[in-house]
DNA sequence: TAAACCCCTG
DNA sequence: CAGGGGTTTA
């Protein structure tokens, strides 16, 4: 801080008012400032004009930074902040508060009034010890404190209600009240004499000044970071480790929840950028900025709730000095993405190289759809051949990986619409520190998969996923360090919030889990179809094949499908037909379809190869009036008409059944 | 007139 | 099974 530094003499005057005085009105902010600096430093003028004097230049410092602490000035104040830079230092001074020893207390201790000074610190720090206990930190012992502690308790909320009743004067009023006392000249070493309950009173009004001041940077500050937070979300690669860097320097006892915050900030926005990209993977531009828009939101809202349901939930037993203490590390926080931003913004760097790599996904999907005009559907091929695995399809157990259909930057050679939203899906349930094997809440089409596709750890897909090796350093870090994830924080409405996240990704798998191309498998699962419906209407199959992303191409492949299987189900009907009149059959009843006779063969050849799949009883029949109906039309010559097959076709229309519902899990592929 | 169907070819 | 031309139909 860039204070001038005062000379060696203390000022006796204050620091009767001050034993007076209710120090539990002071912010735990301030009393890093003030009572964590050697109070002899300040030797001339009023100590509150010092103190109040050091204040305002805080206040203007974030003024003019927009409340971005620069690097130097967070290590200034951390090595100002002796009280409670970091839990075990918090930890071991509450233990033993009199055995605290200030920065340049080597100098200090020499000094006559240091006993005094000690003493007094003591007593200070206890008061502030008690106030600072937050109810995260708060044992069950905690609730036998002394009454003394009470009553700061309540002097503390008295205090913040009062403030909070000035706080609606105009803001230049606030400078009024303390400003021309902290510039009091007449305030000098000299003046023990000095009206004890005037100065008592101005320290007070000072404070409760002071206390105004902050709590006005500090809701200015959460204005702010709550705005700002969404454009930063994206570059925000190496956040992570700056808040764990802080942390660990200015945690204190009373900022568990802080701690727990911070590390909801940082755990969100880590799963945004891992949405960000995966959808960036995934879908076109402007999808994936409103995607991202809305994850952002979402995350945005999920650490803004978590402020103020903890605020609230806790709000009855907090101070207003305990509420005030989370702003300290957030402003940290703050101004170390702001650091990073003005140096360049690094994290842009990922972006860039992330997109160099993109390829170009949704265009392939779209290919067959946006690459050819309406009219040239049949020139395509209207199956999709996929070398040389079996296909996927999205709710096939029987599937053994999905096709590579092109490199993307994870790397997944078996990268699928599929598994990145799976993936997606379980790093907001668990976060990107949980692996994937084996989750007892893993999505069972995820389940079924084989092992190879899915059981990847973290890092394992971070690895594929070229993230950048800050990225990756983080997540190592993290990992090492333990942090918890959203889900481990014990805070319900974290779970809940990130709901919302969930819910988005759900839509998000729906949508990509579609298929844009017929496979394979979807050939076969229509061959088997066939045994029940050779008339399946277009709505029929749209229910059956829900994997299908139904276009025009797509919807006319399947319908040429079954028009060739009836094509050929037909010709097998008149050849037989045929061949029953050259053998001298002269009794339609003398025609039978069994399953051992060889019409049946030949069809169950075509439509059930690998016949692994029971023939319905109901196609033995309608193969059998089928082949009577052309029996009959070429018995009675009808096949002299160019059309005489078409009545035929119109009884066989009218013999569909249902398909089971089972083809629309395709559990029979 | 687009969609569905038929028929034929490869 | 795909593709294409011809025909029918709504």
């Amino acid at each position: 801080m860039n204070l001038s530094l005062p000379d060696q003499t203390m000022h006796n005057s204050s620091e009767g008012c001050l034993e007076d005085d209710k120090p539990d009105v002071m912010l735990p902010c301030f009393r890093r400032n003030m009572y964590d600096e050697p109070l002899a430093s300040y030797s001339s003028g009023s100590i509150i004009s010092q103190l109040l004097r050091k204040t305002i230049h805080n206040k203007r410092a974030l003024d003019e930074s927009h409340f971005y602490l620069s690097g130097s000035a967070a290590a200034d104040s951390s090595q100002e902040d002796q009280c409670s830079i970091s839990s075990k230092d918090s930890t071991v001074e509450a233990a033993s508060p009199g055995a605290h020893v200030p920065i340049g207390a080597g100098t200090e201790v020499e000094h006559p009034m240091a006993d005094h000074l000690q003493a007094k610190r003591a007593r200070v720090e206890n008061i502030i010890r008690v106030m600072a206990g937050s109810p995260n930190s708060r044992q069950p012992g905690d609730s036998e404190r002394c009454d003394t502690d009470a009553r700061d308790t309540r002097e503390a909320r008295e205090a913040y209600r009062e403030n909070k009743r000035k706080q609606r004067l105009p803001q230049h009023q606030e400078h009024s009240v303390g400003g021309p006392a902290n510039r009091r000249p007449g305030s000098s070493s000299n003046s023990d004499n000095c009206n004890k309950d005037e100065e008592c009173h101005k320290l007070k009004e000072q404070l409760h000044s002071m206390q105004r001041l902050l709590r006005q940077l500090q809701e200015k500050f959460l204005q702010v970071y709550n705005q700002e937070d969404p454009e930063n979300n994206d570059r925000d690669d190496t956040e992570g480790v700056e808040h764990e860097s802080t942390e660990s320097r200015y945690v204190s006892t009373e900022d568990d929840f802080e701690r727990k915050n911070s590390r909801v900030t940082a755990e969100c926005k880590d799963r945004m950028k891992v949405v960000g990209y995966l959808v960036q993977q995934r879908e076109s531009r402007s999808l994936q900025d409103t995607l991202k828009q809305e994850l952002s939101r979402a995350v945005n809202d999920c650490v803004d709730r978590v402020f103020k349901k903890e605020a609230s939930s806790t709000g009855q037993d907090m101070s207003p000095q305990q509420r005030m203490c989370s702003s300290p590390e957030l402003q940290i926080g703050v101004g170390a993405d702001r650091k990073r931003q003005q140096a360049g913004s690094p994290q842009e760097q990922p972006q860039a190289e992330e997109a160099a790599v993109k390829p170009c996904s949704l265009e392939y999907y779209e290919s067959s759809e946006a690459h050819s005009p309406p009219d040239q559907t049949e020139a395509l091929s209207l199956v999709v051949r996929k070398p040389p695995v079996t296909p996927l399809s999205s709710v096939n157990p029987t599937v053994k990986r999905p096709y590579p259909m092109h490199q993307n930057p994870f790397q997944f050679s078996y990268s699928t619409p599929l598994h990145d939203s799976q993936i997606l899906e379980h790093l907001l349930k668990y976060g990107p520190h949980s692996s994937f094997g084996g989750h007892p809440c893993m999505a069972p089409s995820m389940d079924r998969n084989s092992p190879d596709s899915v059981d990847l750890p973290w890092d394992a897909i971070a690895m594929r996923s070229k993230v950048t090796s800050s990225h990756l350093a983080h997540h190592a870090r993290a990992s090492a360090l333990g942090a918890v994830t959203v889900d481990n924080l014990c805070l319900p409405h974290v779970k809940i919030e990130c709901g919302e996240l969930q819910s988005m990704v759900f839509c998000l798998n729906v949508n990509v889990n579609i298929q844009e191309g017929l496979t394979p498998s979807h050939l076969k699962k229509a061959k088997l179809m066939f045994f029940y419906t050779r008339y399946p209407s277009s709505n029929v199959l749209k229910n059956f094949f829900p994997d299908v992303k139904f276009n025009r191409c797509i919807t006319s492949q399947l319908i040429k499908w079954f028009s060739n299987f009836r094509e050929f189900y037909y010709i097998q009907m008149e050849k037989f037909a045929r061949q029953a009149i050259v053998d001298g059959i002269s009794d339609i009843k003398d025609m039978t379809v069994s399953r051992d006779s060889e019409l049946f063969r030949a069809l169950n050849m075509h439509y059930n190869k690998a016949n692994d799949f029971h023939v319905p009883d109901r196609f033995m029949e309608v193969s059998e009036i089928t082949l009577h109906e052309f029996y009959s039309a070429i018995s009675s010559a009808k096949d002299s008409d160019p059309s005489w097959k078409k009545a035929i076709y119109k009884v066989i229309c009218k013999l569909d059944s249902d398909v089971p519902e089972e083809f629309k899990t395709s559990s029979y592929l």
